[in-house]
DNA sequence: GCAAAAGTGTTGGAAGTACACCCATGG
DNA sequence: CCATGGGTGTACTTCCAACACTTTTGC
């Protein structure tokens, strides 16, 4: 049985893919093999078939870009603009996610011409795809200024003065270090390491990592890590 | 020109309309008039035409349901699962909207057997439309505990202790009563009337307005309305 | 004159912000 | 020994929560 007189529609699922490389925020492009719009870039997307639910999908869509699994993933919105896309009217349930990008180094699947771009450096994207990077960094702020979210882009061992470029990057501003370390440690998440990073300095920073149990007790409460927080979203 | 080899789906929009009566939250529901499950309680939905975008088919659907527009309406999420409608495999994109009970009595379209239902006395709903009434409920909490977006329950002139009742039905909980005047008084977003509801108490309450102009200004801010948010999300 | 709800003020504690100095190390 | 980034402590202010009494008026 069957509902009769309606129209069906294709529906596909976006993915906009967070990293961060310490320095910059950067979002995973791929270059769109098939036409129309080839070779332009575009965010990793794919048709969802009969049988699979949405996140089912999502995570396939993200498995083929990256190689990785159980990364940080979240309903966005559905675009549906009836022209969005000029061959068919497709609607889109964009996603985004948060991965890790040097986990994400190792597994790469080299199928796909994906590239990583930095966020405010980004070529023009197909269809409506902009839109949805735009909608996806919107959320991110926000989200990241409740909720301790932003964790999902570090590797496992970080530290402070990482993090807080972490916040700084996406925030398009600078925190007071003593304020921040303060912040972020009187959350109770963040387990001190023995061990430093000698990388960014002479006298080394201590490495921290998350204290998982916490994280995921503690991911709804709102932790407000950012002062005045209106004043970014 | 089309994509060839994919399968198409049908796509509802499903709305979950809140309403306030002064004392509880209520949810605008209807008997469904066609099979499946002909009889049985469902929210208002339809499917999307071909030449609709989401926002025009939700806008629709709420007329048809309300008579009312230009409501609060918000997109809250889309529910894939393949089989949550058991005819024919389709996709609901959810949306939530408020309205003022009471400009509702006046506007309701006849034509459907729509009935408000008390929050907590919900008789049971088709496919997973019970699911989405929870999640819309949980959303509305989110958002109300930081954003002045409850206003839109009520009607054009209300008093503070009106609208701390809002409050505490959404939260299953009170506040007191100087605190939260105090707080709602100091977003500067209210205007105080001349005049008095008398209805509640022997002495009155002043009526207040919502300063509209203020309200879209600072509607994003986060106003922490509610002490302790954590504990009820 | 009393019951019932409305309205208002103060105070102590917590949290947040601003701000400046010492530390460790590699060169 | 000095330049560089890492790390910490304090005083001030603001915000928040707890709490109790007075006001109005219909009966």
């Amino acid at each position: 049985m069957k509902y009769s007189g309606q129209t069906r529609f294709l529906i596909a699922v976006d993915c906009i893919v967070f990293g961060f490389d310490g320095e910059k925020f950067k979002v995973l492009l791929i270059q769109r093999g098939f036409a129309p719009e080839r070779k332009k870039w575009s965010l990793m997307g794919g048709f969802i078939q009969p049988e699979e639910s949405l996140e089912i999908a999502a995570n396939r869509v993200l498995k083929q870009l990256t190689g990785l699994e159980g990364v940080y993933l979240e309903q966005l919105q559905v675009f549906g603009d009836p022209h969005r896309d000029p061959v068919e009217r497709t609607l889109a349930v964009a996603y985004f996610a948060l991965i890790d990008i040097q986990q994400y180094e190792k597994q790469i699947n080299h199928e796909y011409n994906a590239e990583w771009f930095l966020l405010d450096e980004m070529p023009q994207l197909i269809f409506d795809h902009e839109q949805m990077v735009e909608a996806a960094k919107k959320r991110l702020r926000y989200k990241a200024a409740l909720h301790p979210v932003l964790f999902e882009l570090l590797p496992e061992k970080f530290t402070i003065p990482q993090l807080k470029n972490l916040y700084e990057g996406l925030y398009g501003t600078t925190f007071d270090k003593r304020n921040f370390s303060r912040k972020v440690l009187s959350t109770g998440l963040l387990v001190k390491q023995k061990d430093k990073d000698k990388g960014n300095s002479r006298k080394g920073a201590f490495y921290y990592k998350l204290d998982k149990q916490k994280y995921s007790e503690n991911f709804q409460a709102f932790l407000k890590f950012i002062p005045n927080p209106d004043k970014f979203l």
